[in-house]
DNA sequence: AAAAACAAACGTAAATATGACGTTTGTAAA
DNA sequence: TTTACAAACGTCATATTTACGTTTGTTTTT
């Protein structure tokens, strides 16, 4: 049986994938469909995030982590959660009023957001009971209620955060090569590095290591595999504390 | 007659303010004091931020605005909702379900935290009809509820978001000294800057602008006043893409 | 087997920013 | 007039960033 859910209280999740192949920052979304009765009108066809009510006896960070394991089946993610939306009117479009009426749902419904970070080669998109697609944060599909406005505010702050936190690397795998890295920054920041500059400045950064590895199965040049370490970022506390603004 | 209530979400405000006398960070804190029947016992003694319920017809940021006016008269403050906490026992310690009992409020309540930037003399504090009481963040009182908590996460929230954007004028009078915005810096961060060096960062920055007035009624030589451009700091898209992780 | 293609990796010089200090200046109070 | 002292200015060494040119090590093509 289903624990008992807050009506008014949910979790919506922005889950972001770097696809390492087209070096493209995603979000996976769930497909929204409702025709008429008669099967003759498309009422509501469009995509939302996944989400979900919290149950009365859950932590916020306990309802992020069980929605993101419902649809992708994946444990131990970078989630954080970066605001709350709570706008009277925002589930109050014409689609989604007909999309709640199918729905146990409440019309004002308080919802805290939450963003993962993760690979989308780790997501078996078909292997879901929803219908889920990743899309480029960059090319959006038509969403439903406030979903655009939550999902531009998780890159915001994602764009932020990337630049003082080592947050980068919860997008590539444990292995990565430094122009991988590079690839990870362009996408989310939508600029152009120079990769020698850039190769540098990572390179000699102490928590970057390089591996006894080369990359496989490459033409060309394989690339030289590094991997980043917590224990010695953490170690330099490295709140070096330098004001830029 | 009050607007209709959410029951189960509230909004919390930690109000900063940046004393320039004492040169001290400050949280505005409420008194929370329930004696026994017989006024023989205390029951509860302490102090906890001002908050209250979001109205069925109001958004957060509304609500939160509503907050600090009631309790400071002030309006048009920088405020930033920073997190949202909602764990099922936040509001379960001993002294607050004895407090609760005196409330009209619901035991397992969401909350939305926003933090305030302003300047402590902007507040008349006895001028109003709730105790409330000025604390240096780095000597807080005894706090119900899960109050401490939340002022350290939003102080948490404020050493980072100093580093990399101009909020530290929030806390400061139109016009200011180099040295104060360096007290501003020192108090926030806990640390010390060498004043030579931060004095040539700062007036190199071309929206630190130097007035045509100095200090009055110091001793000791009176310092040059500044101000800072928002027109010509947002016109710089001073994102600056510093990646210092 | 040699050559071509090309990403990976290395290198260099100038400009800018930072960190660690010493020195001078302007004002009110002694 | 002198003193006290914060405000303001200056200097040098080092570190970081920016803007490029060059070499190297693979695989694929000839």
């Amino acid at each position: 049986m289903e624990p008992e859910k807050i009506l008014n209280i949910s979790v919506d999740c922005v889950v972001f994938g770097f696809d390492i192949n087209t070096k493209s920052l995603n979000v996976l979304l769930i497909k929204r469909f409702l025709a008429s009765e008669n099967k003759e009108e498309i009422l509501v066809d469009d995509y939302v995030l996944t989400g979900y009510h919290v149950y009365k006896e859950e932590t916020l960070d306990e309802t992020a982590t069980r929605v993101l394991k419902e649809l992708t089946g994946l444990t131990n993610q970078y989630k954080k959660q970066f605001k709350a939306f709570g706008n009277p009117d925002r589930l109050m479009n014409p689609k989604d009023i007909i999309w709640i009426k199918n729905e146990a749902f409440h019309l004002r419904t308080t919802t805290i957001a939450y963003y993962f970070l993760l690979k989308t080669e780790d997501v078996d998109v078909n292997n879901s009971k929803k219908q889920a697609k990743w899309f480029p944060v960059t090319n959006l599909p038509e969403l439903g209620f406030d979903h655009k406005k939550i999902i531009l505010e998780a890159y915001e702050d994602l764009k932020i955060k990337c630049l003082s936190e080592p947050i980068i690397f919860k997008l590539l795998p444990d292995k990565f090569s430094i122009n991988e890295v590079q690839d990870v920054y362009q996408s989310i920041l939508g600029i152009e590095i120079d990769n020698r500059n850039f190769r540098r400045k990572l390179i000699n950064k102490k928590y970057i290591i390089a591996l006894d590895e080369k990359q496989v199965g490459v033409s060309k040049k394989p690339a030289q595999l590094y991997m980043f370490s917590k224990d010695i970022y953490d170690k330099m506390f490295s709140k070096n504390y330098l004001i830029s603004m």
